[in-house]
DNA sequence: GGAAGCATGTAACCCGTTACATGATTGC
DNA sequence: GCAATCATGTAACGGGTTACATGCTTCC
């Protein structure tokens, strides 16, 4: 079986969900899966072309009246079996976060205490936002009535983005008081 | 003045440290920044050609006995203040992590409840080697004589990982235990 | 009249990894 | 004799973002 890259299997996962369209596609993952992947419509479109021609996925064109044409594309029994034996691959390895403001402190010698201070407030404003708005997501999906089984999957890896931001914003109070406290 | 990608400032940091060749500021990235910073070799002496370029640095070619030769290069005045600049410059975003166990416990529903789990355990796994790496070389920098006056600010970016580490790590955790217990 | 939402798509560009090429010395 | 370390570099490729192009409808 070929290999495809993750955006693809992203793609072939989100087509299980109910979304149809390229549109449709973009439009979740800016809702859902914004906080652990994006996609750009630059990558949507040629890849969804890709899933037709590979036997991935067939397309149905639907005009609809006061909206554009659609294309609307469903899963082969093909694309729902490739899907499947990526899921059950193993994990190939953590991926290495490329992070600016640690890139930054890295050289803070070259700083002023001022500066890593202000850069530091700025990003841990940043996280407490990130954080406010899974919880919102969070609330969202939970009070939904329609209890989709994708649900309880979703509230992990929001739970995982909810884990990960606190931590992030505890380093920044305990980094704060450091460099205050230092040479004060 | 111009504006540079991440990894060009990267190495214009890291070139502050003492470090003055390809190899050199390749060996600093794998052993000192690798879990929040990557370069490859492919990236790294592209970049030193057009720091020369652009007058941000100088090379210099030392011939050494048993070792081949050697380029080695020097910020100008030009360079420190390129660094300096970027290093007083606000953070733009906080980066999306790609994460592809997330990617794949979204999609779970379509995956057996055994696969979820071996998927889990193995990334915590690996997340646990991690965080025992992390502390690794923060015993050793602590414990290095020369106390530096950059170690500070290096430890302040292994107090994140670990931070960070921990955190997924307890995700894991839990996480297992919710599909375990879920209709047992 | 204008903004926002729906809808599709391409081309240029940037960035990064991988594989390849070369070659000397040291230590097992 | 072989692996490892030191050392520099390029080319091909893959992946992703951004900007651009188009155009209709609804709501303010």
């Amino acid at each position: 079986m070929k290999n495809y890259n993750y955006t693809t299997y992203a793609i072939l996962g989100i087509l299980t969900t109910g979304c149809r369209s390229g549109y449709d596609i973009k439009q979740l993952i800016d809702h859902s899966l914004n906080h652990f992947w994006k996609v750009s419509y630059g990558q949507i479109y040629p890849t969804l072309k890709t899933l037709v021609e590979d036997g991935l996925a067939e397309v149905q064109t639907s005009s609809q009246k006061g909206k554009p044409d659609r294309n609307e594309y469903f899963l082969t029994s093909k694309g729902i079996e490739t899907l499947k034996s990526w899921l059950e691959e193993p994990i190939h390895q953590i991926p290495v976060e490329r992070n600016e403001i640690l890139l930054k402190l890295f050289f803070g010698r070259y700083q002023s205490k001022e500066s890593s201070v202000s850069l530091l407030k700025e990003y841990k404003h940043k996280l407490e936002d990130r954080y406010l708005t899974y919880v919102s997501i969070e609330q969202a999906i939970s009070k939904s009535k329609d209890k989709e089984k994708d649900s309880l999957f979703w509230l992990f890896t929001l739970d995982y983005g909810k884990r990960v931001t606190k931590a992030a914003i505890e380093w920044c109070t305990s980094t704060l008081e450091q460099i205050s406290d230092q040479e004060a």
